[in-house]
DNA sequence: CGGTCTCTTGACGGAGTTCAAAGCTAGTGG
DNA sequence: CCACTAGCTTTGAACTCCGTCAAGAGACCG
């Protein structure tokens, strides 16, 4: 279970976690199963969780006036979930997040996510640089969506996350782009005669 | 020049700076003045410096293939500008910023940035802070331009950030809510009649 | 003044949505 | 092993929102 989550934390940091501060680390989260449709966040509640998928896959999304679904992020195994203005802001979130598939993760508190932070002070740097990385990909997934028809959009998800097109459905791949089921049908059987 | 400054970073740190500590940061920023339509950056360039704006207005932007100019960004007094991810990759920028009115900034360099951040600890909470409250706003804007009609997304923009309509004209507001200055002004004029 | 920038309005066209129907797949239970 | 269902994808036709193109009108500035 923590394997994954040790390596995944490597990655990130320069100098890696001594044995002690993983444990430290370690205790702070709690495993957590999900079976597939489960929810992890419900729109009206504060965010108390962050989570970090160890298997499976999520999706977070809002609902709107129509009762439409309009899926914001996706997110699989060594991703982390949750919803940041809620769980920073303490208030109420506008989002869902729910389980796609099967879905095994480690979700830590706010109140541990901060005493933990205290005492290892490599994290600091081991979560800016994943925040940092966060803030430029939704950037340009929001350039990418301001300036780019949906053919393009389309284009860009296959470079950037082919295992997205493996591990979701084309519904819910057409609404993350922001277009519908049909269009997307149609821009991929276009595609495939180029 | 820097009382405005002080005043923002104030505001953003629970334990206020010292003045030996905001003098320390006062000597890593350089003045710097634009004339309106003045680059701050341009496509191709690595982006070497962060700017925090202490009066005018800036705009920062893609140009896509058929040379249309798409804005995703817009900025006045007391924000930053400058490319996240050009500084933090120090790859070459997307991005046009420029000055859209005559601007006075305070820019530093990413060697100077990383430098005083080792000098004065407190800083670390306050860029947290503004990376948290940035991160936040990216993704509402996200969620909105997925999810929401032309008119929908310029409500949401007359309530967020109202001070915008009276510092750019349509066409600019047009771009950053990625629709054309023509749809725009139909939105609008319907808005007045009801 | 005469330019440059800005906003508006109209006519047309196109990308994408909506609605409806049908086919396709994979699981589930008899 | 087949029948049935639920979830997914595809296709067509009508429609809608928004973009494109073009023209004109006001505002500001040198």
């Amino acid at each position: 279970m923590f394997e994954l989550f040790r390596n995944y934390i490597a990655k990130y940091s320069r100098a890696s976690l001594t044995d002690e501060e993983f444990k430290k680390l370690s205790v702070a989260f709690q495993p957590k199963s999900l079976k597939k449709r489960q929810f992890f966040l419900q729109e009206g509640e504060v965010c108390k969780y962050m989570g970090f998928i160890v298997n499976g896959a999520m999706r977070q999304y809002s609902v709107d006036d129509k009762g439409v679904e309009h899926i914001v992020n996706l997110s699989i195994e060594n991703w982390w979930v949750g919803d940041r203005e809620s769980w920073v802001m303490l208030a109420p979130s506008i989002y869902n997040i729910d389980a796609w598939e099967d879905t095994d993760m480690l979700v830590i508190t706010r109140a541990d996510f901060l005493e933990t932070l205290q005492h290892i002070p490599v994290l600091h740097e081991v979560i800016k640089s994943i925040d940092e990385k966060h803030a430029i990909a939704t950037q340009r997934r929001l350039t990418a969506s301001i300036s780019l028809p949906a053919e393009q959009r389309y284009a860009e998800l296959e470079k950037t996350y082919p295992e997205f097109l493996q591990r979701f459905p084309q519904h819910v791949i057409a609404s993350y782009l922001g277009i519908t089921k049909e269009t997307l049908s149609r821009v991929r059987n276009k595609a495939v005669k180029k």
